[in-house]
DNA sequence: AGCATGCATCGACGGATGTCGAAACACCGA
DNA sequence: TCGGTGTTTCGACATCCGTCGATGCATGCT
């Protein structure tokens, strides 16, 4: 039933460049700067889940539609995506009557490095 | 009955009960709530600093004056580092005449497993 | 064309947040 | 006990941010 994803293999090595590890040596100003607004991206409750129901949504993406359930009016779910955009977390792509939204990996995967190793002090 | 020790010892493995990762499925209000805390503390560039000058500093611990050189006068370092603390990701000593930071690795490997799989979508 | 639906933008408002200087607190050495 | 140094707290202020209703835009259906 379920017709496999095509997965782009989660290359590490192309990850968006933006920082070292937290542990690797104390950030610049310019690289807080960057590094920041993703974390800022998901500092928000609503975010979080809006992020959430599309990173967990089937087919890896989902309209607005099917997430905008988050206890908020309608026009601030579209404030929050954009943030979540403009940070580089989500993309979309409008299709006929509906906007998609995706997560994108590879800045994803930039905060995920960016935590490795603080954990394991 | 409970007379359960509340705070168990903290094996790496049994990190910080909060969240499911953020593409398992998508988050309820109250786990939002709680997991946007720890994201909205490193969503500041002055944290972000303190956070990663402690983090990487040798032994793992930084008294403030070791890291206080962030470009904001040092009550706003203070507010800044006070801020992390209660956000868990850092637990904090006073020895004498200085205070030391250090990493809360539980909570920022909780982090870690939100993100994990949200990059491998 | 006209209308309904999905989504984005606008403008406004209230509360949260980052910043500072001044002052208080904690500790140490003389 | 006193002064000095490191750190936190306090009070005030400007700015940022989340939220809303109203409105505008794009698309599809009749």
């Amino acid at each position: 039933m379920s017709n496999v994803e095509l997965l782009p293999v989660l290359d590490s090595s192309v990850v968006v460049p933006c920082c070292p590890p937290l542990t690797e040596r104390p950030l610049d100003a310019e690289e807080a700067e960057r590094a920041a607004k993703m974390f800022k991206a998901l500092g928000d409750p609503v975010r979080l889940r809006l992020f959430s129901a599309v990173a967990s949504h089937e087919g890896g993406e989902a309209c607005v539609c099917d997430i905008s359930d988050v206890g908020v009016s309608q026009p601030t779910v579209s404030h929050h995506l954009k943030k979540l955009k403009e940070a580089g977390l989500l993309s979309s792509e409008r299709r006929g009557t509906w906007v998609y939204y995706r997560v994108e990996p590879s800045v994803v995967a930039a905060m995920g490095k960016l935590l490795a190793g603080a954990a394991t002090v």
